[in-house]
DNA sequence: GCGACAG
DNA sequence: ATCTTGTCGC
């Protein structure tokens, strides 16, 4: 796999990082369903040397076995301090590399961290989508923006992860009763344990991305895309 | 103005 | 994210 825009535009102050997120965020497709799923991709990114290093992973999982097929993972300098909002100028030059080592593109990409769930709607998994130009879901341990109610103890069940703030994109995204917009599922993947939160990230809409990162549900609370990714990612394993 | 704040 | 031992529970 390769990529025609280079990494320069990289170098970014966070003004410069707000900036360029409000002009990506509409070019984001948040609906839809992937078509023809053979494999899966589940991407991470962990540190090293107290985060001088950043180590990104990227496992390939065959569909529907949930067969692991190939893993790469990719060391480089990090670049870019964690800031909440501009996660993917950390983190995607990594994934970008070790992606550009697999042998066969996956049909669908689930990465760790939110997809529109964000403050302009342009998470790192929607921002990867638009790289990759793949369908791209984001699955969260976290909330980053938006409010919800209580989630639903039984496995499967979710509860809507709303926004006050409308997306820019024209092509809008679903709203609730009070004209909130949904931005993503907290969704119980696993009995007594914390939701994780699923949103879109490119080129599908929630229900698709729910759908989805519910198939991909193992025994563990987080899908196995990115519970492989995030074992190979932290080193454990 | 005061919090909150993915990984 | 990462630094870290043992411990409780299915």
């Amino acid at each position: 796999m390769t990529h025609h825009e280079d990494l320069h535009a990289w170098t970014l102050t966070p003004e410069e990082a707000v900036a360029l997120q409000r002009r990506l965020a509409p070019r984001v497709i948040r609906h839809g369903k992937p078509d023809a799923v053979t494999c899966i991709a589940g991407v991470d990114i962990g540190f090293e040397d107290g985060g001088e290093t950043t180590r990104a992973a990227v496992v390939v999982l065959d569909w529907p076995s949930l067969t692991l097929r190939q893993s790469v993972v990719h060391r480089e300098p990090t670049r870019m301090p964690y800031i909440p909002g501009l996660l993917s100028f950390r983190e995607i030059p990594a994934a970008l590399a070790a992606f550009a080592r697999l042998e066969s593109c996956p049909d669908l990409v689930m990465v760790d961290g939110q997809g529109i769930a964000h403050p302009r709607r342009l998470g790192v998994a929607s921002h990867l989508g638009l790289w990759l130009d793949l369908p791209t879901i984001g699955v969260a341990k976290k909330v980053l923006c938006g409010r919800h109610g209580e989630v639903p103890a039984t496995r499967g069940e979710w509860a809507p992860l709303t926004d006050r703030r409308r997306a820019e994109a024209p092509a809008d995204i679903e709203t609730d009763a009070e004209g909130r917009v949904v931005i993503g599922a907290m969704l119980r993947s696993r009995v007594n344990v914390k939701p994780v939160i699923v949103s879109p990230g490119h080129r599908l809409d929630q229900a698709t991305a729910l759908e989805w990162a519910i198939a991909c549900l193992g025994k563990t609370k987080l899908p196995e895309p990115t519970r492989l990714a995030d074992r190979l990612a932290s080193w454990k394993g």
